[in-house]
DNA sequence: ACTCGCGTCGAACGTTCGTTTGATACAATC
DNA sequence: GATTGTATCAAACGAACGTTCGACGCGAGT
């Protein structure tokens, strides 16, 4: 079976169970056996587990980190354009949106499940990959919301940025099972436009409180 | 060394332990080394390193909801008196402040750490302990936040909950990783009533925006 | 004095892990 | 047709894991 794309289905299969069940909690027979291919394949393709780790990371964290900026400059193209400043909604949105647009279409809650985990995760190198990647985003986005919170001082807006990631990041791992469980099912949270709308409702009111 | 207090040792080791890497991420050696005990105390002592684990999660977050549930007693026994109800931002405080002032107390980030860790832990048999540790509080929080916030339906209520224990774990866990790598050390979240006043006003003003 | 039970000990158990090895198949290159 | 490089394979490696075992020390109860 000398196939092209063994290195393919690797990576996909990668994706699916470190999602599932973190990078600790996968084995790299699990995840060749889920590709179809040889236990070695792995080491042979990507070096190692963890290099295949941060090689997903940053191709699929890179896109959602390119869809952010692409909707922020746009955001702030059209502010220009119109002499005005963006909105503080459409700029959590721009954050927010494309991490829960790709909770909706891949049908899983891989990645977000995956960010979420790896940043429980205490290996230095992975700590670092994740950092080092999340890090122009973040700064981008300071930047743009610093002047519509004119009222917060940096550490106040770091602190509610740092809501904002957490409160994200919670909602799209742990999913619905807190509502689940509290109300027996009969409330679920899983309409990923309905979590969407409420994220920025409530972030967006909790960067303009006062200080 | 007959003492009767290695259950004891083994316990506080493996609180610091556990929270500084997480459960997977720590053996059942390195506890037994660094509470001077033999490897097999803790299959003797706690039957499995897991049992161990949710001993540790029922006697510290018990302890919390304890606090939590009583604050949120008094809250409400004054409200009674005064014949108005109590302030979105003291029940939001009633809920924070036993958490955060663990996080103080304790002169590190043990059991938030912990408890974000494992929250994100696929273990079932920990989720479910999670799951029942909290849901007391949960529940009772729901209860007195509801009438708080009358403009918000179930649905509403149960996300920005959600999204108030995410902020909370997240900030207390990730500490000021981001801050600091964003702003090269110049900025710190790491006051405890700063990071404590920062999310009751992010979260009051969260739960008060209209759906 | 003897026994019993609890706590501790070193040592080993059986598994699972990530990684490495050496052989083999096969297409492309000369 | 021989050679080379790439990809796959079964098999094994050494290490680390949670757990179990049997022996031993020792204080309490009879």
């Amino acid at each position: 079976m000398n196939s092209p794309d063994t290195k393919d289905r690797l990576r996909a299969a990668a994706e699916v169970l470190f999602a599932a069940k973190g990078f600790r909690g996968i084995s790299v027979r699990e995840i060749t056996e889920l590709a179809g291919a040889n236990l070695a394949a792995v080491n042979y393709h990507f070096g190692s587990k963890a290099s295949l780790l941060v090689q997903i990371l940053e191709q699929h964290v890179g896109e959602l980190n390119r869809e952010r900026l692409a909707m922020l400059d746009k955001l702030e193209a059209e502010a220009e354009a119109n002499n005005t400043p963006p909105q503080l909604e459409a700029v959590l949105k721009a954050f927010l949106a494309p991490a829960v647009r790709r909770f909706l279409d891949e049908g899983g809650e891989d990645y977000p499940a995956l960010l979420s985990r790896l940043h429980q995760d205490p290996t230095p190198e992975l700590i670092e990959a994740l950092v080092r990647i999340f890090a122009p985003v973040a700064e981008r986005f300071f930047a743009v919301i610093r002047p519509l919170a004119p009222h917060l001082d940096d550490t106040s807006l770091l602190a509610r940025s740092m809501f904002l990631k957490g409160a994200m990041l919670h909602s799209l791992s742990d999913g619905d099972r807190l509502a689940t469980a509290l109300t027996q099912g009969s409330v679920r949270l899983n309409d990923p436009d309905r979590v969407l709308s409420e994220l920025i409702a409530f972030c967006a009111a909790g960067f303009r409180a006062p200080a």
